[in-house]
DNA sequence: CGTGTAAGGAATTCTGACACG
DNA sequence: CGTGTAAGGAATTCTGACACG
């Protein structure tokens, strides 16, 4: 109903004290995963850590892989791979529906 | 996903400070429409408010009722009619399936 | 490297109350 | 009735550091 709904997922709106029980985390490993740029919550006014959703579903993630014993760094650097090739494809669906479009209008 | 979604918007996770700054509401105007019993916030296992977006989104419509000039008790009183008009009308569906069921299977 | 913890301070939240109207 | 505010206390969060390994 109320037209601001897409983000729901993304608004930085739960505090750390939450996070922690949301993920069964400590606090410790969560500012930790943000020092390892794994994690990037917002700031309130006045400092106070804001996560999302997806933020937390991330979180989760993280604390899988922490488990199979696989690095920050490691977790960091793949999933800058599977960014990068997510860009890629969505650059050749892009593509893709270019020529799809003068396809058309040739026939 | 992560199989844990379909109720996003009703996880009680936001505290008082971030709600005041989603609705623009002041939080004695919060706590207030809860002691009306217009709101429902869950408490964390130290007594402090956890809202959902879904309360966000409630508070918002309370506060348009109140610059009209409704006084809480109305906007109560409403909303309690449309709950048990909203119920009735699922009962109507549920009855409406049931029939197509019975239907279907004399064919 | 990843995480626990004690330390000190700042910001948040809570309740009950007085105020105005 | 609806809301502001000062009051005092409890719970939360923050950072930088020491510890272990």
């Amino acid at each position: 109903m109320t037209q601001e709904d897409p983000s729901l997922k993304e608004r930085k709106v739960i505090s750390i004290g939450t996070v922690r029980d949301l993920t069964g985390l400590s606090e410790r490993q969560i500012r930790y995963y943000e020092e390892r740029k794994l994690i990037f919550p917002a700031r309130s006014g006045s400092g106070i850590r804001k996560y999302s959703f997806s933020d937390v579903e991330r979180l989760m993630e993280i604390a899988n892989q922490m488990e199979e014993g696989v690095q920050t760094h490691e977790i960091r650097r793949e999933w800058k791979k599977k960014e990068k090739e997510n860009e890629n494809w969505k650059k050749q669906m892009l593509k893709g529906q270019i020529q799809a479009h003068f396809k058309q209008n040739r026939n």
